[in-house]
DNA sequence: CAGCATCCATTCAGATACTG
DNA sequence: CAGTATCTGAATGGATGCTG
């Protein structure tokens, strides 16, 4: 418990959380948040988004495309709409032609980064004992 | 930045990662971890059962589907086998009639569900900030 | 009781073609 | 260049019926 990644303040509060989760106690517009929230960034390439645009601070929409191997641009599209509408990047259009159109994180976008660093972290510190969790249920 | 609900040393550590994270300097290993990880949690089931098992501790079959509203069957024990073969939930048969079948978080269970209080954390912080950003993009 | 198997509707994402 | 529109195969999840 106390190798967890966080400061006993932070541990104190999500102790709070998780003992007032049942859906009566928690606010269901916060639990609606959090469930798209996750949902948008487990799409994967939310992340891989995010990461390039904290990498790379501004891009244009085929630059952000070569950073994301494998996306299809339907993908970027839609990804990048989504995170413009949630707030998480701004799209400036330069009215030139041929049409140049740069992305780049805002402030809300750099600390919902910064919030999935302790899923990271888990994943780090946690890496072997789920491989060795699934080895040993794929052996029976 | 000071904000966030994080202690120095985690931000210092998140600020590495996220500077560390084009897919060269990243282990591969926990990026895929995180993905899968993110993608899991994000089918928004296991994170409702992971908090009910974290309010009840241990609870049988039918008893976590009454505590998960809306789960149909097949996605309870989907689920419920994906988190065991990760090692987050024990499973206990015991061989009576009727059957009789308990779960219980491990201890990785346990400081999953932790490493996610981040992202709520975050998400209680900036709902009306999201909630703003949408509104505004929808009005045009 | 605790599931597994099957069927089915809906969603989703990739490929392709077209446009200002 | 930065998209939009359309089609299609694949994956998802719910409902239903059956079993030890």
């Amino acid at each position: 418990m106390s190798s967890l990644p966080f400061d006993d303040a932070t541990i104190r509060r999500a102790r709070r959380i998780a003992e007032n989760t049942p859906p009566a106690e928690c606010d269901p517009r916060v639990e609606a948040l959090v469930n798209d929230l996750i949902g948008r960034v487990a799409d994967k390439w939310t992340m891989i988004i995010l990461e390039a645009l904290t990498e790379h601070e501004e891009l244009r929409f085929t630059q952000l495309g070569r950073q994301v191997p494998g996306i299809s641009q339907k993908m970027l599209t839609q990804t990048l709409r989504q995170m413009e509408r949630d707030g998480m990047v701004t799209r400036t259009v330069h009215p030139v032609i041929p049409p140049r159109v740069d992305y780049r994180l805002t402030d809300l976008g750099q600390s919902l980064g910064a919030a999935f660093c302790g899923v990271w972290i888990w994943a780090e510190d946690n890496l072997t004992r789920v491989e060795a969790a699934r080895a040993a249920f794929d052996n029976r």
